[in-house]
DNA sequence: TCTTTTTTTGAACACAATGTTCAGTAATGA
DNA sequence: TCATTACTGAACATTGTGTTCAAAAAAAGA
């Protein structure tokens, strides 16, 4: 059943080589960051390094795909219990909050002040592929907007990201939940706006159907589950 | 009057070196340019370079605090007119997209896909530095807030910066005046329900002293002339 | 104009980091 | 046990950085 294993030299040199990373950039921040120092660190052989990566950024991209593969199966499971009646409902910025949170060294690896840019742009293109086609979707037959969809969709992915890089830079000072409050409040109205109504539940369930992957659709409960905006 | 002239000599090598730089980014973006193809470009030395800058990032900071200071005396103008009732009401957001537009190459470079990060952080700092003190103001010997002061300043200014990014990254699809009023439509049921109330044109303009410099009192305008989110 | 001051030049240099190569060695899995 | 696969480490070519300095050129000032 298990795909064939890995040899374990593999696995511990990739191993050593993704901690040693991990420590100097918290250490001096990615960008100081030379190849030498990693293998000083992981103590492996500078050809061992290049066998396995092109180079630093590549490292770098390695483990954050590893960590997004794990966080879409977790929401892929989550969803899956959904609908067997055990959990309610899903939230999925909260869940990315809380996966942020618990692996926040490798995440302000990769979004905080200290690192580069490159894989800040790689999650926003990640991000804004996943809700394009959704919100587009959702505005078919409908006639025009106050504010064209590629606008709203690139200012909600870029709310999200900037919501998740302040929260980092500043040692997570709110906890994961109201995090996701807050990120509630300022997109909600947006949302209302600049499709120019309200937009009704049940139009957002309808189109988290059954051909979407998993965390799109564990996306939509940003929108279905409401809760948000206190006194008003 | 005119203080003392600067020598020829330099003010041509700094405006090579600069013209240099900004062709250079339009054809292979910024992080690809080594200080020899600046030299090469401009026909000027090695040793002239580092005579002038340190490295590269200095040369493009001081593009862009070049052009920088351009527009803050541009709008000093534009509010000292308009104290002078010539011109009804100065639009921070809608002069700083005009502006933006009229120098897009510069801008692309400082801020578009093809640039570093770092000229953004920078702008992003002092955007945030510009707006988070007159806000806090603003909510003197008020209740507390559905979101953090922080938290809304840094939202506010990434909503700006990334629309200005998108549009110069999309080769400014929309007019000047378009985005601006995006932005208005984007920002301003935030503010409200940021805030957890409506508030009232007099509480900016009462905010907008005689003591603040003219950039920021422009900015007000942001608030203060609405107009936003029509059918609603 | 002549003199003084300032700027530019270009080549040489030390240095730091990258990425490749390859023969030898060690660990692994079957 | 043994064929296979991965690691090693030192050497090497390459690219880019930033500094230095004496000579030449240009500008400013009188």
């Amino acid at each position: 059943m298990k795909e064939k294993r890995e040899d374990r030299r593999i696995s511990r040199t990739r191993r050593l080589m993704h901690e040693a990373l991990m420590t100097l950039i918290e250490e001096k921040g990615y960008e100081a960051i030379t190849v030498q120092d990693i293998l000083d660190r992981a103590d492996v052989g500078r050809s061992t390094f290049y066998a396995h990566y092109r180079d630093k950024d590549e490292l770098l991209l390695s483990s954050f795909e590893h960590l997004r593969t794990l966080f879409e199966q977790q929401q892929q499971a989550l969803f899956d219990s959904r609908r067997t009646g055990a959990e309610p409902e899903v939230h999925f910025i909260l869940e990315l909050f809380r996966h942020t949170g618990q692996h926040h060294k490798l995440y302000k690896a990769i979004a905080g002040k200290q690192s580069g840019e490159m894989i800040l742009k790689y999650f926003n293109r990640y991000l804004y592929t996943m809700l394009i086609g959704p919100l587009t979707e959702l505005n078919r037959n409908k006639k025009s907007m106050p504010v064209p969809i590629e606008i709203t969709t690139h200012h909600l992915v870029s709310t999200l990201l900037s919501l998740m890089t302040w929260w980092l830079d500043n040692n997570m000072p709110y906890s994961a939940e109201r995090m996701d409050e807050i990120f509630r409040i300022l997109s909600t109205p947006v949302i209302e706006t600049a499709f120019g109504r309200k937009v009704q539940k049940s139009e957002y369930e309808s189109i988290a159907g059954e051909h979407l992957p998993g965390s799109v659709k564990a996306f939509y409960s940003l929108f279905v589950d409401s809760g948000c905006c206190p006194d008003k």
